[in-house]
DNA sequence: ACGGAATGGTTGGATTACCAACAGAAAGGG
DNA sequence: CCCTTTCTGTTGGTAATCCAACCATTCCGT
């Protein structure tokens, strides 16, 4: 474990940890470091979950199949992320997704349970892991719902005034940039690129909005034709 | 308080919370009681939240408005509800909706930072609060994950079919039941009734899926055509 | 500078969703 | 039981999206 400290203590699981503490911490949650082969299974869905996992090194895949067998990826996993925190900790236990290692890799698995149990000797790093939980817990939470909020808009011109005028709003400034590509931006608001370009032709056209590359600027308000 | 502590017992949070411990738990948080007229601010857009928020009476709203002054609800907040825990618990602070009290309410303040402080006194209920609150982030965020999945598809068909073999995983049965009438599946989809009724009449004449009210039955892989 | 790849904008035809309106079925109240 | 309300399915016209294809621009390594 030695060799990924420096990587880990960077994590946001463990933001926060020192070095000496590292090591009293795994001891005292049990944690056990696990390789899996390229193209083996950690998880199959539906399978029973009571640990966390952190992906210390190669790659990983959720992948959802439905009921007739056909496979989708939902997410990659790679160092030094956490999968299957939410199921876990939900106490929901039943993992909906596959975990596959599309790379050799190793995962560090930690039993929740001794997470949220104080040890004996009242160990320090307790507080600050679980501080650290609630905060990733709560910060995709946030994230999902904001994301939640424009995808529910059902026009494309809806769901792309609504990013905007919350980026708008986050930078409390008109004038703000994105950190998505065209492509990207239409991923994220599920959308098509074509028709997201188009609607924001008419936009910066009609004088709503103006854009050069990734900068844009909130003109003038849209509802008010 | 008193008056409040059977109907909060059985709220998520305070769950698995004794009487006894429920007043000390009161004390030692510092927990705070306030009120709020019908029609009064507890929260503006952007204000710094500290405290997490428990409706014991009356009726919240959380809204927002876009750069221009348009208003939408986001969520309608009622007894034993908690409110801006995600904010708070993130560390992000800076509330993304305001929050109007729709009727004369009364709302049990808590202080995040005593939550996650351990007390001189080594309270009992300490532990038990935290895995409470872990439970209900996760929770959360495994719904609104499972929610994107099926609105991100593009189309009301591919929605629809998201969701429904998603039930059936879940049931781990081709038959079963949902909880939504048509008009709140289609709100939940972010899709129109009568397009949502129109899908599920072509899917049950081609022989993919059959139902009636609320039971549904998947019979045929719609991939496969 | 050159060539290739990535990115962004545009267009036209096919598909799909939206909206409003209507009608039958089911549910609920008196 | 009847009446009213709610729920569900259907339809037709309109509007929007999707898809594929194409071109222009920018970016990047050689």
């Amino acid at each position: 474990m030695e060799k990924y400290f420096s990587q880990l203590s960077h994590s946001p699981l463990f933001a926060g940890i020192g070095h000496d503490d590292f090591n009293a911490m795994l001891n005292c949650l049990g944690a056990s470091l696990r390789s899996y082969p390229k193209g083996g299974t950690v998880y199959f869905e539906g399978d029973t979950v009571t640990e966390i996992g952190v992906v210390v090194s190669g790659r990983l895949h959720l992948v959802k199949d439905d009921v007739w067998g056909n496979t989708s990826i939902v997410t990659e996993i790679s160092p030094p992320d956490m999968f299957a925190e939410a199921v876990v900790c939900s106490g929901i236990g039943r993992i909906p997704v596959s975990v596959l290692a599309k790379e050799e890799s190793e995962i560090l698995f930690i039993d929740y349970k001794r997470v949220v149990t104080s040890c004996s000797s009242a160990c320090t790093f307790h507080a600050k892991l679980i501080r650290n939980m609630l905060r990733i817990l709560a910060q995709k939470n946030v994230l999902l719902s904001a994301k939640m909020e424009h995808i529910t808009k059902r026009t494309t011109k809806e769901k792309l005034l609504s990013y905007l005028t919350e980026q708008a709003r986050q930078e409390n400034n008109r004038r703000f940039d994105i950190p998505y590509n065209r492509q990207e931006l239409a991923d994220f608001l599920s959308v098509e690129r074509s028709a997201l370009s188009a609607e924001m032709s008419k936009l910066k056209a009609d004088g709503t909005i103006n854009y050069q590359k990734n900068h844009f600027e909130i003109l003038k308000n849209p509802y008010t034709e």
